[in-house]
DNA sequence: TCCGGCTCGGGAACCGGTTGCCAGAAGCGT
DNA sequence: ACGCTTCTGGCAACCGGTTCCCGAGCCGGA
């Protein structure tokens, strides 16, 4: 008896016949659930009744034509895969759904012609924010249709969050979160160039990616600032990925590179490089010392414990979200810049020699 | 001149203004919009022009009650944080989106009364399908309410998918998609135990948890199978986190338990744990063998590489969403189980002697 | 007894689209 | 010049809700 009869089951229910079983209009279905205005406690009961035997439920869209409703946000990022983006998912996901808000995700695959057109399926959804999550290629067409875009979403109500990204042109209604690449791996880089070290690997992400960009600028900066002209060939190109860093750290092995450190733009670089080291049987860091980026979980169990930029991802997606939601909408365009901080672990040691 | 003009900024764009722009009638827009129906060049011109100048894009909710649009997917997990989950999202994800379909994704941190909640707004967004991820606690109630969930949303036209959980009952309208957690813990505790060992601790997640329980029951089934009986002292509980993995082998050493080997019930969880040998000062394999499971990208850099299992999370993910997609409306409910296999790294090694 | 106010519920317009049906205008053949 | 088909586009109904507005019934007070 639990279970429903056959009549009962199949078809989407309206609320005109959660209305016609209850013996009354779908206007009082509609109040009743709704819960403000006065509604008889006998019609109430009916509705609820009916509603309950036929397990109607609102439809949401329906809803949010009319008005009412869960906004919705939606979060396009490269690839949910990485580790740092994963912790800023789970800072947008969890600001979002406090702020009573759904979420909708898209990953780019580092497509950004994809991009764009998630962009605009979101702006049909009316996504009362779209949150663009990780570095991304700056270039002078990369700007113009971002600030169309971001002018688009603006006259719709709808607000660009650009996390993890740097500024558009200013005017461009657009609220950016980041945090300070360069001043991070300048910290980094300075604390690994006062063990002594002075010819120090950088392994990179892609070139035209910001995040990139940032770290390596920090790199450079830091050597500036000690008067060092670092080596142009110690300055090597891939992706974010593990695989990247281990390849990348055994084709600078292979080619006979001369260096005492390696500062990887990335923990995950930092780890399949870490690997490359240990194949060619170098220890870190008494043969070469190695540093990472992010401060991701995994950093404190690799052998050593990875010398690295922490990085607060969370905090950098629940901001945006919080940012992007809870503005005026007339309010000036805010840029917040997070502070990052070098945490000191074990696989940077002072350069004992020449490697190889 | 190419900003737009303040007249043309604000506010949403309706098919109605396109209409009144080009002189014509909203149906003739939405025509043009879809591109069937045959309209004039000029008519069709005119529109297009007005569309672009208003920057319009249909409401996408509005197109969905009519019964056009895209249709949504929903995902429901504890923590996106969690490497395994990650990967399997982006399966989803790419799938979903292969598929034409948009992605919501949910956070329950854990938390079973926020899935319910989730799942029900789910319903009410008509979602195509409502994945569930991971393992859960497998109660009597659980099993129920979950029918009843497959029940209401399979006679609303969607579908729900349990991924990486056991199926319910047999009669509920449910896809089930998993690996075998019992079956790859049984053959990585056979190959520790071959190599062996006698004394192995079983590093735990939530005993509540039926993929914990899985590979628990395998590591039992392993020493059954040899005909030995497991010191049940050996079996600790936490949960899948790093730190969990860390707590519980300090302990595991604070108590002095005797072992010769570890088998972590995750690859985060064996990470810790590594930290902690190496703490205590003992080596990785010569003193301890450890093993993980789940082999994520970051297992083979850690220090020994780290034996494992290999589930395939992401095919998992794809596999789920493709499944419930193309599935015929009256086809039996399918139970997909996805096999897994050892991968045999250098954290395991045959016993020097008694550990501590 | 009559009137005013309050409680309750229904009709209809609206949210922003789609689409079946139909009518006017053009193009064509005879 | 007339009738027929074909092309084109508008009207209106519909998707599934919400809510304004109004009227019916009931109550109490003068």
């Amino acid at each position: 008896m639990t279970r429903k009869t056959i009549s009962d089951v199949g078809g989407r229910r309206t609320i005109r016949d959660v209305a016609a079983r209850a013996g009354v209009s779908a206007s009082t279905v509609s109040r009743v659930l709704a819960g403000d205005y006065p509604v008889s406690t006998s019609t109430r009961t009916r509705v609820m009744r009916a509603v309950r035997e036929l397990d109607y439920v609102a439809d949401a869209r329906a809803k949010a034509i009319a008005g009412v409703g869960t906004p919705t946000l939606a979060f396009v990022l490269d690839d949910i895969t990485g580790p740092s983006f994963a912790h800023m998912a789970h800072g947008v996901e969890r600001e979002a759904t406090r702020l009573g808000h759904l979420c909708l995700v898209c990953s780019t695959e580092g497509n950004s012609e994809k991009q764009l057109e998630f962009i605009e399926m979101m702006r049909a959804q009316r996504a009362a924010a779209v949150i663009l999550v990780g570095g991304t290629a700056d270039t002078a067409e990369y700007r113009e249709r971002m600030a169309s875009i971001a002018d688009s979403l603006a006259s719709a109500g709808s607000r660009l969050v650009l996390c993890g990204r740097p500024p558009l042109d200013p005017g461009a209604p657009v609220t950016v979160i980041e945090y300070d690449n360069e001043s991070g791996a300048y910290a980094l880089c300075a604390h690994i160039l006062a063990q002594g070290h002075r010819r120090v690997l950088f392994l990179g992400g892609k070139p035209s990616n910001t995040t990139a960009q940032g770290r390596e600028q920090g790199y450079l900066a830091a050597h500036r600032a000690r008067g060092l002209d670092p080596d142009p060939a110690l300055r090597l190109s891939g992706d974010f990925t593990r695989d990247s860093g281990h390849r990348l750290m055994r084709q600078a092995l292979t080619l006979g590179l001369e260096f005492t450190a390696v500062m990887a733009s990335t923990d995950m670089v930092a780890s399949g490089a870490l690997t490359a080291l240990h194949e060619a049987g170098l220890n870190v860091p008494s043969d070469v010392s190695l540093a990472g980026y992010d401060d991701i979980p995994f950093a404190r169990d690799l052998h050593p414990p990875l010398t690295t930029v922490h990085v607060p991802y969370e905090e950098l997606g629940r901001l945006a979200v919080r940012t992007a939601l809870t503005r005026a909408p007339d309010a000036p365009d805010e840029h917040l810049l997070l502070g990052t901080h070098v945490v000191v672990r074990d696989s940077v040691a002072p350069p004992k020699g020449t490697c190889k």
